[in-house]
DNA sequence: TATATATTTAGACAAATATCTAAATACTTT
DNA sequence: AAAGTATTTAGATATTTGTCTAAATATATA
């Protein structure tokens, strides 16, 4: 749960997010979505896997980004803690 | 949103809202609850608050801390979108 | 009014974080 | 094999964060 509050505490994280929730994406694609150098998008990649929000699969020099959608069901059922 | 996941990204944060589930509690009675100085708490209870997770209300020298579950509604609704 | 209790504010500090540039690794194409 | 493209790793740096102690503020009580 830390992991996951942790990833979700960036606003670049989250579009992130918001961006693979639409298609896959490769770290290239990914990092043209934003102004912030590749090295840094490798690393809010590499924090929203160890939360295990996403998956990665390489495919031949790509490295394909995907959302996983059943981490974020943790969360909803913290949240749905606090509904009553 | 922002101030929301901030406010979400610290154990001690989260702990403070699981009591407040439970019952209005004040300052004192949830600094007792935790390892931390008092001051760390109410830092903590600030950065809630800020948020607007939590509301407080004076009562004579006590100060009350409440729950505010209505913006869990908007982190609700954002893991929402991930949800199909 | 003086003392005790409850809480916050102020200021300091070590640890964590987001970012960068430069270099390394891995794959593809010529 | 050499050159180009995609991505990560390494190392540096400024900012943010969580914590502390000491002091200030506010209320209650003797």
């Amino acid at each position: 749960m830390n992991d996951i509050f942790k990833a979700l505490n960036d606003a670049t994280r989250r579009e992130i997010l918001d961006l693979l929730k639409q298609k896959d994406m490769s770290a290239g694609e990914i990092a043209d979505a934003f102004n912030i150098s590749k090295p840094s998008i490798s690393h809010h990649l590499d924090i929203l896997k160890r939360a295990d929000l996403i998956t990665s699969e390489k495919n031949g020099q790509f490295i394909i980004y995907s959302i996983n959608t059943t981490i974020m069901e943790d969360v909803l059922q913290w949240i749905l803690t606090f509904k009553q």
